[in-house]
DNA sequence: CCCAGTGTATTAGTCTTATAGTACAATTCT
DNA sequence: AGAATTGTACTATAAGACTAATACACTGGG
């Protein structure tokens, strides 16, 4: 997966404004994504309490979508209490952050596989199976 | 629905056709209810192997919805090999595992799979985290 | 063969969801 | 106060899920 190796310094100093990134192709939501990629920037540290978010606008334009969309994920995540809005101001990162343990993830992890295992299981399919098809599958989407 | 009342020893003694009843409040589809309910009578035993169940038509009528609901639910239990149905004779509770063509498995899987990776995405996890869950799991299973 | 019974296919209508277009409202700084 | 920047509210459009309306196709008993 090397076409061009050269390790320069194209490296991410977690610093800087979150960078964003839409994926059109996958079925998710926009605005779920936006939420899930802030989640992420949380959970590893890029974005820390205090940090003010891209503007709804700012982020709207330059993920060419509508401000709205942006909004919307804005807004769940103050609903989640991850982020405070200020009207006129900014979104920011909450001071009282949430941090999901390890064990906790796997917990839910866990509970949803067993739910899609057991649905896999009632037509018909094993562990293996969707195992082999979900390798397969990301195989694919690293093309 | 019921202008007059017959207190008559009208007792359903587990037996005769299979009753099906839809709670339009619920929020769940009327093809879904009748599956889930044939699934629970499949479980406890009031539905055995060879059975046959209500025609389309028949149900329809009963539950006053379009034959098509009916059909719906039935196909999706064929799929499932809980049932098997023959055209122009009826629908009938399955006796052994149906077989269905690989083609068609790869492609009910590969829908299972997406909404599930799509469910897991929303709460932060890859494709990797699954595989690498449910291969552990698999492992576990296996001791 | 024909007819009544059965499942199936095609198409359309309704509702919900995701997103966009547009205008509105609050804050800050000068 | 006024202008610029910020989030917000309202309405509209596109796509999908669910169900219905209707016509088609297969099966088995007279």
């Amino acid at each position: 997966m090397s076409t061009m190796e050269k390790p320069k310094m194209e490296q991410k100093p977690k610093k800087g404004p979150i960078k964003i990134a839409l994926d059109p192709t996958t079925g998710i939501p926009f605005y779920r994504q936006i939420i899930l990629q802030i989640e992420m920037a949380l959970a590893d540290g890029r974005l820390t309490a205090g940090t003010q978010l891209p503007t709804v606008r700012g982020l709207a334009v330059d993920l060419q979508v509508n401000p709205n969309t942006v909004a919307r994920a804005y807004n769940e995540l103050e609903i989640r209490g991850l982020v405070s809005t200020q009207h006129g101001t900014g979104t920011f990162i909450s001071d009282k952050t949430v941090t999901i343990p390890d064990v906790e993830r796997e917990q839910i992890l866990s509970q949803l596989a067993r739910g899609f295992v057991s649905q896999a299981s009632s037509y018909g399919f094993t562990v293996e199976d969707i195992v082999k098809h979900l390798t397969d599958y990301r195989e694919q989407e690293r093309k």
